[in-house]
RNA sequence: GCGCUCUUAGCUCAGCUGGAUAGAGCAAUGCCCUUCUAAGGCAUCGGUCACACGUUCGAAUCGUGUAGGGCGUACCA
């Protein structure tokens, strides 16, 4: 719809119109300063260009009014224009809101360690990795979901162990001395039972067995993840094993130094690879004195392998603490001879928890964990996706845990779905059949009701922004301002029996059809029921 | 030390390609059920947009500096 109307306007105009939100409803639909910007060019003061601009709207399909006011100018929409759309969108509602789009995209998010079951923080990265999957889908992107199994390196041989040394305490009795690091978790358990049945209970006093263990304990806790997100709405279109990679190291090293002699080099014993040459702060080790190559030689041949499958455009979403990681990544990308432009790493903040005002220590090799299960288990999915969902991800985020198990009206994601619950039930109670609705125009509306269709009908403009710009919490921003106009809405107007109940009931229509679009794109369901047991505790 | 990032209402956060009176939710206070679900609505309270300087007709938004917080600065991932 914004995008109908700027294109219009250029056209008028001549010029490129920023539109933005009139500070008054009452202004009109649509505003732009443009005046302002033109002021200084021709000489004219921003409320003489924009009387001027104002005036030489004649009759126009689009608007019913176009008006100066202070250097602004202020359109509406006319009823036809909107009734039209309206219409079209409750007749497509598959095509509202969607895109033609054919650019394909490679998103990898989570990639958590295969050691243990995901935590809180993970599933923020989760939540908002998956969401912009969803509206880059519903925007028509190709995308495919991709998770990285990190199944090489110390932290999967620290698994093995970690599973012995549960085994001998608690099932063997033993006496274990523990190291400094290793896991620890109720998830221990069945992965020990089920290596005893495996492989027999030799298998935890033989430490040169310990990786043997391990990596068939990573399978294990694989299923585990991919179940905690299941559980969240969340599924992957590809798994990339980081231990199937190794075997091309050298190729692709070589491919580096063909690009550029000096990408690879030798000190100390050591293979280095000169990113700073390419922004890095410093150089940085790919393969050890002992011939082991680093994590970083993994992600190199990763990416090498994400840029040979030809996307137009990849993303990663990796946790915050690893954003010094960008530049060194980047630097491969480049010394591999692709575009590193085309590479966008999006970061996830930390997620501090408390509970009851405490501060909740988040470490994964500490105890105190708060598992995203148990979290999905206490409040579900949806609130837990509508609460990252409706934060900007790079900013750390603080809430207390306590806080989100309430259950009641603090709860956001309970407004939305009473809202689309409401209008169900009041379209349900009607004696007005769905062809009867669907005849009425969207027209002949009072200020407040053009208001609801208005704001009903800006979906799509959100959904695009919100991908476009990555910050997926424009859109609970949206739904949660479309539910209120929705809830004062029903409060002021009692629609069964009116005269024109058939054609608020087709406004509403539009409403629910933008929520439940807008939830769905969220991974959560509407609901055309809500019940009204409240949970008396709090 | 260096790099990145953040600092907006009591709390959690929007707003940031510069533009019309700085917003929401929660919390607090007071109203509104013979009305399609009160999981709702209305109202009040609450702000030197960390601070200083600069750019501009105009700055929460851009720049520089200061203070404070977070993260990074691994041959861990």
């Amino acid at each position: 719809m914004k995008q109908k109307v700027s294109t219009y306007l250029q056209d008028k105009i001549g010029r490129e119109i920023i539109l933005e939100k009139p500070r008054d409803r009452s202004f009109g639909h649509f505003a732009t300063p443009i005046a302002f910007s033109l002021a200084k060019e021709l000489r004219k003061s921003p409320m003489v260009i924009a009387d001027e601009i104002a005036s030489s709207f004649g009759d126009s399909e689009m608007f019913t009014s176009v008006e100066a006011v202070k250097g602004y100018l202020n359109f509406r929409l006319s009823e036809n224009f909107l009734s039209e759309y309206g219409t079209w969108a409750l007749d497509n509602p598959m095509e509202f809101a969607s895109q033609e789009n054919n650019q394909k995209i490679l998103l990898e998010y989570v990639s958590a360690n295969p050691t243990g079951p995901l935590h809180i923080g993970h599933s923020r990265g989760a939540v908002y990795g998956n969401t912009l999957y969803r509206l880059a889908k519903h925007l028509g992107y190709d995308i495919t979901a991709e998770y990285y199994v990190n199944d090489a390196g110390n932290q999967i041989d620290l698994l093995g162990l970690s599973i012995a040394l549960y085994a001998r305490e608690n099932i063997f009795n033993e006496d274990v001395e523990y190291p400094e690091s290793y896991y620890r978790g109720n998830y221990l358990q069945s992965l020990a039972k089920g290596a005893i049945e495996k492989f027999g209970r030799e298998i935890f006093n033989d430490e040169t067995r310990y990786k043997e263990l391990a990596l068939w304990a990573k399978d294990g806790v694989m299923k585990l993840i991919t179940k905690d997100l299941a559980d969240a709405n969340i599924t992957f279109d590809t798994f990339i094993n980081e231990s199937s990679l190794y075997s091309d190291w050298d190729k692709v090293m070589q491919k580096m130094q063909a690009n550029d002699k000096n990408a690879i080099y030798e000190k100390d014993g050591k293979l280095w690879i000169s990113s700073e040459a390419k922004g890095d702060d410093n150089d940085r080790v790919v393969v050890r004195e002992d011939k082991r190559p680093t994590y970083l030689a993994g992600d190199i041949v990763y990416h090498n392998q994400k840029f040979e499958r030809g996307y137009d455009h990849y993303i990663n979403i990796w946790g915050a603490d690893h954003h010094g990681y960008i530049p060194r990544v980047n630097a491969a990308v480049q010394y591999l001879g692709y575009d590193s432009n085309k590479l966008e790493t999006l970061l996830s903040q930390m997620v501090s928890l408390l509970k009851d005002g405490e501060p909740y220590k988040m470490s994964k090799r500490a105890g105190n964990v708060i598992l995203m299960s148990d979290i999905v288990a206490e409040i579900g999915a949806d609130a837990l996706r509508f609460i990252f969902a409706s934060k900007k991800s790079d900013t750390p985020l603080e809430f207390d845990v306590e806080q989100l198990k309430k259950q009641d009206s603090s709860n956001p994601i309970f407004y939305i779905q009473y809202a689309h619950a409401r209008i169900k039930t009041i379209i349900s109670k009607s004696d007005l059949s769905e062809d009867e609705i669907m005849k009425a125009t969207l027209k002949g509306f009072d200020e407040n009701a053009d208001i609801l269709l208005f704001d009903a009908l800006l979906l799509p403009e959100v959904v695009e922004d919100a991908f476009n710009s990555r910050q997926v919490q424009k859109l609970p921003d949206y739904l949660q301002s479309l539910a209120a106009s929705l809830h004062k809405f029903y409060y002021d107007v009692r629609i069964i029996g009116r005269e024109d109940e058939a054609k608020l009931l087709k406004l509403l229509m539009v409403v629910a059809l933008s929520i439940k679009t807008g939830l769905s794109l969220l991974g959560i369901e509407a609901k055309d029921y809500m019940s009204k047991e409240v949970s008396e505790d709090s």
